[in-house]
DNA sequence: TCAATCTGATGATGCGCATTATTAGCAACT
DNA sequence: AGTTGCTAATAATGCGCATCATCAGATTGA
């Protein structure tokens, strides 16, 4: 094995010709009439073999090329813990995405943390170029921060929805509304008529999408919508029981453990008296905690379907690409914003409304 | 914001300097017989404010210099799950480590995977370069792929100790010796005598240790070493039960949940009959599992230690400090070689030994 | 007054690669 | 013979930075 790095001089040298000629070689060339011989090529290749040799990812960046190395970026701060375990699985699939797409991974750890939350700050905007592109993960705030994203074309894809923008910002997310929909229905269709949605603050996507599919389906069903929304976990479990709710759906940044926990010393036992349903998976898991009926964000399968989206998006703003193709971006709208499915989770909080309690005069809204 | 990355150049003429003394205020200066004065270096200073200039990491990796990003190369596949629990705390430390030094994490997920092992080639080696230095995670075996790191003098540091290569290999590494010797204190300090060992297969450090822990300990305390080598959880069981032993100690990647299950099933309580103890933490946490009692890895710590030294030693190899010191490597041998105490855990496997089966003539062996 | 010394910089170079512009060689036609 | 057209390559350039060698001007010494 040779002490310095092997480099395409090297490689030219052994093959009898130029340094660009085995650049031409290796990105299938044509880029201007350049013409490369059958002959010429595999002779190319052969010494690249025998060599070993392997692009410098840093020099290709600076020379505009790509260097298969996809950028992450959390604007959560991934410590505490309580981040971690909810970010964890995003960070395995996008791994195993990058594994099978054959990059690196680049985590933007350097970017200044304030108030904990990460700035995509001018400076940390900078050192993104190092990535070919990149995933930009959690809630944020900044708009300037997103239009100079457009702005600079630079390649870049978010997990989790993304209202804003008039559909300009590519992303990854969950069926937050379709999925709490489904978990009324199940309850309806178990005989619950009562049913109450703890937690609806916060002006975040998944929150939003929530309080909307409970909102539809409840109306749907022709029935009142009933939110808890205290600051207390104990006022909440109080709260459910004064209201005889006879089920609830929780989003799981809700406490859910401590809740049912709560509702139990009330005299409530879940699921008997009380189903409960998570929203999502619980943000601390805790040992020995409870088998959540719900449903469950697949985040990651969110991390790898946005890591294999961003590859596409590179590849296609590369040079090379828009030669080739001649349009700047050949992917639909439908690929740019992918929505999951957030599948049913059946755990064991979820049980048919005890029939003494079921029908309530004021539990139908006016049809009209 | 501007669209076009601000370079040294950009600032350079904001400051009506040129480009290299831009270059020189940003790295100290005086590289050879370079004087900067006071006031230029006051006017670079707040022409990088005002422009927000950041070094572009690809630029300075290529001119030879750092660019503050770390990388980390994990021979496991991170795949399936199995590791990926065994690694991620690891993770956790290192990211850690990484926002406080103020550097970028590139993770090797490009390199081939053969066997469920990634490969360290050549051509892995080469995309290295990116990074100022590396961290090696996991059982690895290729010597020749050791010298070749060695001899490249690319800075490195393995997690997990080494013991070949008489020292020349830097790691963080847990004492596993010790912890395993605690144990067996602990469990005679509870009155054990019999104690077993499951599951001294495997050649990997950590393996070497706990049994040498457990030699070592059993014949400090003048009793006879007890090894259960079996392919099948049930047999394992079965031999306990046979040895009559009061306790056992059992290294996590032997099923020590389903271990205890089989006792229990044979009519041994955990720890009533049997006392378990864990060499480390489950490998696969299972819901509602036994609360292990044993010692832990700390491996957060490890991940989060390995990467301060990484930072050290790349900072001591680089030219500037090489100049200004005059001596390659300033690190001591106790900073290149640590071993992380494992803290002891209290949980619920372990109990004082039933007397009526505490003494057997033949536990002690002769103390000649 | 002219060389010697010191201060405070600048110009030039190269890292390894992608890319553009240019050229050498040769056959075909006028 | 001279021009055109084509193939197959090469030379040259620049990306942004670190670094080495050089240099202009001010100060000092004799």
């Amino acid at each position: 094995m040779p002490r310095r790095r092997i480099t395409q001089t090297d490689v030219a040298a052994m093959a009898g010709v130029s340094q660009a000629t085995v650049s031409f070689v290796l990105n299938g060339s044509t880029p201007a009439g350049v013409r490369i011989s059958e002959e010429t090529r595999q002779r190319v290749l052969d010494a690249i073999r025998i060599t070993g040799y392997t692009a410098n990812p840093a020099a290709q960046r600076l020379a505009g090329g790509l260097a298969q190395i996809l950028g992450v970026f959390t604007y959560e701060a991934t410590f505490p813990r309580a981040s971690r375990d909810f970010y964890g699985p995003f960070l395995v699939g996008i791994e195993h995405a990058a594994e099978r797409l054959g990059v690196d991974l680049l985590l933007f750890t350097s970017a200044p943390v304030a108030d904990g939350r990460r700035r995509l700050t001018r400076e940390g905007w900078q050192r993104l170029g190092v990535a070919d592109g990149c995933l930009l993960l959690g809630q944020h705030e900044d708009r300037g921060e997103l239009q100079h994203l457009l702005d600079t074309n630079y390649p870049f894809v978010f997990i989790g929805k993304r209202g804003s923008d008039g559909g300009r910002l590519p992303y990854v997310g969950a069926d937050y509304v379709g999925g709490t929909v489904r978990q009324i229905d199940r309850l309806v269709a178990l005989g619950h008529r009562r049913i109450g949605y703890v937690g609806m603050r916060g002006t975040d996507q998944p929150t939003l999408d929530r309080v909307d599919g409970y909102r539809s389906a409840m109306k749907g069903h022709g029935l009142t919508t009933r939110f808890v929304e205290l600051d207390d976990v104990a006022a909440t479990a109080t709260e459910i029981v004064d209201q005889r709710f006879t089920a609830v759906v929780v989003a799981p940044e809700n406490h859910p453990e401590e809740l049912a926990d709560e509702l139990e010393r009330r005299g409530r036992r879940v699921p008997d008296d009380v189903s409960v349903l998570l929203l999502g998976q619980p943000h601390h898991p805790r040992r020995g905690g409870r088998n959540w009926s719900g449903f469950s964000v697949p985040r990651e399968e969110m991390g790898a379907r946005a890591l294999y989206l961003l590859s596409r998006l590179v590849s296609d703003d590369s040079p090379q690409r828009a030669r080739e193709t001649g349009r700047t971006c050949a992917l639909t709208d439908a690929e740019l914003h992918q929505i999951l499915v957030c599948p049913d989770v059946d755990g064991g909080t979820a049980a048919p409304a005890r029939t003494d309690d079921t029908p309530q005069t004021d539990d139908r809204t006016d049809p009209a």
